[in-house]
DNA sequence: AAGTGGTCTAGACCACTCC
DNA sequence: GAGTGGTCTAGACCACTTG
């Protein structure tokens, strides 16, 4: 049985005693009440941190974290899915280029490859905090007002339905874990290091046209899924 | 930028260069060549593992991975999934067990606090290797028969349907990343610290009865997940 | 300026696999 | 026995936050 392990075990029964929200001893104390070296120590506090019941933030210290977020696997805005369980939507334009379609790209957005594609990639945040990064790509051709008509503030799905008259149809998400980027985990305000879920989402309308392309990153330590199962 | 990224970065070149299934050299020579203390190479390849590039094996060395096996994120059968995919199925019992039902897992159950359950907890192999733990709890006074009719090498999904007459309804899952307890890395033969994707999922049958409930949990560096959006 | 978490080094020992 | 990855130590320096 590895150390950081038996540690680990330890450091819950502590977090369970201490409230939501409390505070840590600082890493090089709780080493030392354990008698184990601050590495072994950081090894446990990592992996609580990957489970979502710590949070750490340089500089200030180690506190018990709030339950995850839990999001719908389905086809409906993030802002009103979110709203649903009680919690404040927000998201953050980081990005809203025009680029090139390259091969992939274009097979998935059914375009010619170098047609031009809009990238929008913004954070989406839960109750003030990052929880997500969403990179959308969508046709200029077949959007071509849509800078103009996206309010940010917005939901995106709710610009495309309502006043752009798209009407969605059959989806497919790929998800996985992956590590996220030193870029994307800054954009996260995350750490390096921490699991994160990918998912990967293709759209088309009813009459099987791709709508978008959307590479969603969210944060494994703040985020978690549900889908329902049809027979 | 921190160094072990760049180190990864680097490591992602030489995977491509090597083949699918090639090996790597020791890690101690590899921090040599790169100029890096052993502790931040490590780092890098434990990234490249999560990640699902790279595969360890104590004694042995590391090599470059297969690509993710992808799974339907639907109620069927593990067996036909994998079979569809060109992959071989197989299945271990780790366990088979009748447990009392604690106050949550009745309340899921559909039965009273203290009430028999089977407690079916199997290794999923794919092509012969370790990729999910599943444990799965049935009521007995629903399943008396259980025992005798399940063959462990067939599919449990098929045996209810087939041999039960039981007519699945609608379920929900719950997906999240986790890190494995050692024991459930032992297991599955993973290394310490690797983020696994927990699935949990409740059945029911068409008229609203509880079927099961089940606890998989995945290698995060061998599995994806496909879903289908409905609108 | 002091204290916090984040990164990195050098080196040790252990567990496992193969010869 | 030799070589591999896995765990652990002690200590250093950096980046960030707060007073």
């Amino acid at each position: 049985m590895p150390l950081h392990y038996v540690v680990k075990t330890r450091l819950i029964e502590l977090v369970e005693e201490l409230g939501e929200g409390a505070g840590l001893p600082p890493e090089r104390v709780l080493a030392k009440d354990f008698g184990v070296s601050r590495w072994t120590m950081r090894q446990a506090i990592r992996e609580l941190i990957a489970d979502g019941r710590l949070r750490a933030r340089q500089g200030q210290g180690t506190f018990v974290a709030t339950p995850k977020i839990v999001q719908p696997l389905a086809l409906v805005s993030y802002t009103e899915a979110l709203r649903a369980q009680g919690h404040t939507p927000a998201r953050e334009v980081v990005k809203f280029d025009e680029i090139a379609a390259d091969d992939v790209l274009a097979g998935q957005l059914g375009i010619a490859p170098g047609d031009p594609v809009f990238e929008l990639e913004r954070v989406l945040f839960a109750d003030e905090q990052p929880i997500g990064l969403e990179t959308t790509y969508l046709s200029v051709k077949r959007f071509p007002t849509l800078r103009e008509v996206l309010d940010p503030t917005v939901s995106l799905y709710r610009c495309l339905t309502d006043q752009l008259g798209v009407v969605f149809g059959e989806g497919e998400e790929l998800l996985e874990t992956v590590i996220a980027s030193p870029r994307e985990a800054e954009l996260l305000k995350a750490t390096q290091q921490l699991p994160m879920l990918l998912l990967h989402r293709q759209t088309r309308d009813a009459d099987g046209r791709p709508i978008e392309v959307v590479r969603s990153l969210y944060r494994g330590d703040r985020v978690g899924f549900r889908a329902t199962l049809r027979p």
